[in-house]
DNA sequence: TTTTCTGCAAAGGTTTTGCACCAAT
DNA sequence: ATTGGTGCAAAACCTTTGCAGAAAA
């Protein structure tokens, strides 16, 4: 048993064919698939998925922060694996790839000057980065 | 005439009281707002404004890099300001009361690894903190 | 006057819901 | 057996387009 079969299970969720071919596509890609791509990749693994299960799938697969939503210039929203211990997202402006990092020393660090200089108690954070991935920057040069 | 103004003159675009109240409600948003939202705020100034010329000139804002659009964890499609100095707002959530912070040391360091960790170039950053404000604080104790 | 913009209505997409059947535990 | 999950159809949204009239240059 997987360790994001566990954590469904553990939340009294049942292990399907649908979500096993949900993270399967998400596992292969490396940038983040909107619905109707998750659908497409998944269905090679599992032929009778419907677009309905994927939103359903992913919603919960988000509630349970295996799956992180992010933002796609093109307007869609995109989904990816949530990877342990990296809670923000780098996306790139040109082709939508997206990584994710670990910022928390640098955000503690910022929070905890936050609150002293104004006295708010800092409860969560939203960051997000933007910039030329790797493989973009070599298409240009 | 503002620098937003004379951006979109020399594109040969009009300068149009929708678009003034657009841009305004953006500005004096600390949160990306919803395309919904954007015509609630502008419609305070200019109250025949629709729905749809929001979202074209929301689009248009856009693609003249005056506006941004950003992921909201509620699922919508935000936007905001392109950020001219990179403020950060550090928002109340019991009362919405909204301060801005400037963390450009410890996000520029945080940046700097990134970049290194991750082969991509960071050209922007979206940053947003959630807390309650020493008001609120003391209401509650 | 000449284009560009706007609002409306309607079309085109995306996401959610209701329901009867199916599958995992 | 029992509960939760799935697919379908349809509803509910969200976003874009077509067009005639209004407004900026």
């Amino acid at each position: 048993m997987t360790e994001w079969e566990q954590r469904l299970a553990s939340a009294g969720c049942r292990i399907t064919a649908s979500r096993r071919a949900v993270m399967h596509a998400l596992t292969q890609a490396d940038a983040p698939l909107s619905p109707q791509e998750v659908l497409e990749q998944a269905q090679a693994v599992h032929r009778q998925l419907g677009l309905v299960t994927v939103y359903r799938t992913l919603n919960l697969l988000s509630e349970l922060h295996l799956v992180r939503r992010a933002h796609r210039e093109d307007g869609c929203h995109g989904y990816l694996l949530t990877s342990p211990g990296h809670r923000h997202a780098l996306i790139c402006l040109v082709c939508g790839r997206a990584v994710e990092f670990s910022g928390e020393e640098d955000i503690n660090a910022l929070i905890e000057r936050v609150e002293v200089g104004t006295g708010y108690r800092v409860d969560d954070h939203l960051l997000q980065l933007f910039g030329i991935c790797p493989h973009c920057q070599e298409d240009k040069g």
